[in-house]
RNA sequence: GGAUCCGUGGCCUAGUUUGGAAGGGCACCGGCCUCCGGAGCCGGCGGCAGGGGUUCAAAUCCCCUCGGAUCCGCCA
């Protein structure tokens, strides 16, 4: 702002006066309430060693002297060790002051008012893709799920506001042995046993998987068991853990842990040399494996109980049909993804798409509710088969001179550190930034049978998302659990040759969401779908209407039926949508479904209800005045009547949005748009309580706090709109 | 063992990038509808995990300790 020069150059030339020209940058702030001021000046670094006070009061003198300062005020506050922290609070010339808002006040209106607002041209011409939400296709999308997926959509179309070509891609993992399982049991059920879903689609796909899941690790675990110890009688059925089993298992797991410790204390103390070597013994990590392992027996043997009891119908079907039909889970599962994998045209290819689709079906079912659409499905098959993985493991070998005459067979990727350091240097990456900085662990590329790895795909995906929309950006919208995996494809892409693309990859992160007294487990289909979240906000959103509306002695549901139904979807979506984006997304959240339900504790409600009351202003000013939302316009309005702290305040958040908009950009961090929001919503409210608009003194005064109204009614909608909720016009 | 993130009143959280007067919300207590809609407003209670360092000045930067989460698989 103009005026804050101004008063900079007014401090100067106190400065000067007071002999006390610094050659430090002397900077203004804002005082924490306009009661102490219009700007502050901080003494104490002016000082040097000299007494701080004095100094001030010297200040105060000299700046008192201009005609733009109408008085300045010495403030003295404490730290907590006691010592003094000097300001000078300045307050300006009443008509100097008014002039200079006048002039902001002008310029923010008609940013507000321009047909093209919220279209920003920062990154005009430039494409950018933001990859999220990417859950595997075999169990409902629940409330974590729906946590990426808002905050994906929602940075989305941030970009897009900031002049950003925007495609939005989801990531298909169709490929995988926990795919594999889950098409297994659904071809059992869907065409042997010629059974239909009776719940929605992914939730039963999710019992189907959990079921699968589970089956798959008992046949697991026993054939691990049968290795180890000869003397445990095993039953025939290799897809149960009978008690017995169990009991018999664990005492020889406990003996052989027994057993291990007792070596481990024999074998003298590795002196503090060998420490820093990290590599466990041989024993130790035997010792690891039995007790995971007995961990595991515990775990599935309880999963088994708990899915027969949950859905017997599906798992019962399912384990005696393996049995019936002497079926060995392990091995079909594997023949099944190989034969995926390798062969695009096989009926068994056919299979999984048909699952996945209609699981993605399902998922897209449950997004649209939320307003969540996707540009294009890319599948993790296509890029198989695409043969790209081959390629970039035949391209790093090469580069790293690996022999691969005899094949690709369990090829390690290293992360030497001085390729690390220049590829930081070139993409401008601190080091700090960098999980587990110089030591990365290595990336597992191939199988031992030499087909590509999860990390490989990824590799030729990240590639792909480049090359397939020419993009300048790729946001990959993933969990605080991959940094290390998400750092990890940088550097085999800048070896390759697409530096370009490594340095323009960005993780944006985001922490899982755990729920209150709740567990969620997809292998247990234990969640709270983000379906279900839906429903009963929006069951919670109708009644919370209706006694309103009882409470004003009307009935919308009886005379408009759909107007009702609109506001509670409006209501429902942003207490969610508030509720999962308005914290850090690097914050873990522990989601109190009671307490997310209460829509009084919500900020999206309250910010929808501050935008209510703006349309109702002007319902009541067009009944009175004649004076709409669209012929505000065509008033004359002078902003310069409006003098009060309260206004300039508003006017200056109407006038940083764009830097909001930036800043949630550059952080990779959405939640700035729904404190913002908030934030202006509240300061309406103080607004709204203590001016009156439609009864000011004068209507020049009313029409200049209407065309305010209407700037803070533009900005709070188009804020809504960013995070994809509907704005309501009353509630 | 190594690495990353986090710790702000009874509970949830902003502020940490760029050091400068600790903001909100819930809960609790007390006020405010003859008034442009009380899903609101006003007031009260109460806080930077601990220690050290740098600085005129530290919630913020550096180091240590404690506490929590996560990652270091031929799983995806």
């Amino acid at each position: 702002m103009e005026l804050e020069t101004e008063v900079l150059s007014l401090v100067n030339k106190a400065l000067e006066k007071a002999g006390l020209s610094s050659a430090r940058v002397v900077r203004l702030q804002k005082p924490p309430s306009p009661e102490l001021g219009h700007f502050a000046l901080m003494v104490n670094p002016l000082a040097k060693k000299k007494d701080p006070e004095k100094i001030g009061e010297q200040l105060k003198e000299a700046l008192q002297s201009f005609k733009l300062v109408e008085k300045a005020v010495l403030a003295v506050s404490e730290t907590k060790k006691g010592k003094k922290q000097v300001y000078l609070n300045l307050f300006l010339n009443e008509t100097a002051l008014r002039n200079a808002r006048a002039e902001f006040h002008n310029q923010v209106l008609t940013h507000v008012f321009s047909p093209d607002f919220g279209k920003w041209e920062d990154f005009k011409g430039k494409t950018a893709v933001v990859e999220h939400t990417s859950a595997n296709p075999i169990s409902p999308l629940h409330v974590g799920n729906l946590r990426n997926s808002l905050h994906g959509d929602a940075f989305a179309n941030i970009l897009e506001s900031l002049g950003y070509d925007v495609s939005r891609r989801y990531y298909v993992n169709d490929v995988g042995l926990q795919i594999a399982f889950t098409v297994v049991g659904y071809e059992i059920l869907f065409y042997h046993l010629n059974v239909r879903p009776d719940e929605k689609i992914d939730v039963w796909l999710g019992q189907v998987y959990a079921s699968m899941n589970c089956l798959y690790t008992i046949q697991d675990l026993k054939e691990w068991a049968k290795e180890e110890f000869e003397n445990v009688e095993f039953s025939s059925d290799v897809y149960s853990l009978s008690e017995k089993e169990l009991s018999e298992i664990l005492s020889q797991i406990d003996k052989s842990i027994k057993d291990l410790n007792a070596l481990i204390e024999e074998t003298p103390r590795n002196d503090k040399q060998s420490k820093k070597h990290q590599d466990k013994t041989p024993e130790e990590l035997r010792l690891k494996e039995f007790s995971d392992k007995k961990s595991e027996f515990k775990k599935y043997f309880a999963v088994q109980h708990s899915l027969q009891a949950r859905f017997p119908f599906i798992f019962s079907s399912l384990h005696s049909y393996l049995i019936e039909n002497n079926i060995d889970l392990k091995t079909r599962t594997r023949e099944y993804l190989s034969t995926y994998e390798a062969n695009p045209d096989s009926p068994i290819a056919t299979l999984f798409r048909e699952m996945v689709n209609w699981c993605l079906a399902g998922f897209q079912n449950t997004l649209g509710k939320f307003k969540v659409v996707f540009d294009a499905f890319d599948f993790e098959s296509e890029i198989t088969w695409s043969g790209m993985p081959k390629e970039i493991i035949t391209r790093l070998a090469e580069l790293r001179g690996i022999d691969t005459s005899k094949g690709l067979k369990g090829l390690r990727y290293t992360y030497p550190n001085d390729k690390v350091v220049a590829l930081l240097k070139e993409i401008g990456r601190d080091r700090k930034t960098v999980p587990h900085r110089d030591n990365i662990p290595d990336l597992q590329l191939t199988r031992a049978d030499g087909t590509a790895l999860y990390p490989t795909k990824d590799i030729a995906y990240s590639i792909y998302k480049f090359q397939k929309t020419s993009a300048d950006k790729v946001y990959n919208v993933v969990g605080a659990e991959q940094v290390l995996p998400q750092f990890q494809l940088l550097l085999p892409l800048w070896e390759m040759g697409y530096g370009n693309y490594a340095a323009n990859l960005h993780h944006y992160v985001y922490e899982i969401v755990s729920l209150k007294n709740r567990i969620m487990s997809g292998r247990l289909a234990q969640y709270v779908t983000a379906d279900d979240f839906y429903k009963e906000t929006l069951v919670r959103a109708r009644i919370a209407k209706k006694e309103n509306d009882q409470e004003r002695g009307v009935d919308l549901a009886k005379e408009d039926l759909d107007l009702f139904n609109s506001i509670v979807e409006a209501i429902t979506l942003s207490v969610i949508r508030f509720s999962l984006l308005e914290s850090d997304p690097k914050r873990r959240i522990v989601l109190d479904i009671d307490q997310a339900l209460d829509l009084r504790q919500s900020s999206g409600p309250f910010v929808q209800y501050a935008l209510a009351r703006t349309h109702g202003i002007f319902r009541k000013a067009k009944e009175q005045f004649g004076i709409s939302e669209g012929s505000i316009l065509a008033e004359k309005i002078d902003v310069s009547v409006l003098t009060a702290d309260r206004e300039a305040k508003l006017f200056e958040m109407l006038g940083s949005i764009h830097d909001v908009l930036l800043r949630c950009y550059v952080e990779m961090n959405v939640s700035y748009v729904p404190k913002f929001a908030f934030e202006l919503a509240q300061e309406f409210m103080k607004y709204y309580e203590s001016t009156p608009i439609l009864k000011g003194t004068n209507r020049e005064e009313m029409i200049a706090r209407l065309a305010l109204v209407r700037a803070i009614q533009r900005v709070l909608t188009f804020l809504l709109e960013l995070m994809g909720i509907p704005a309501v016009t009353q509630m």
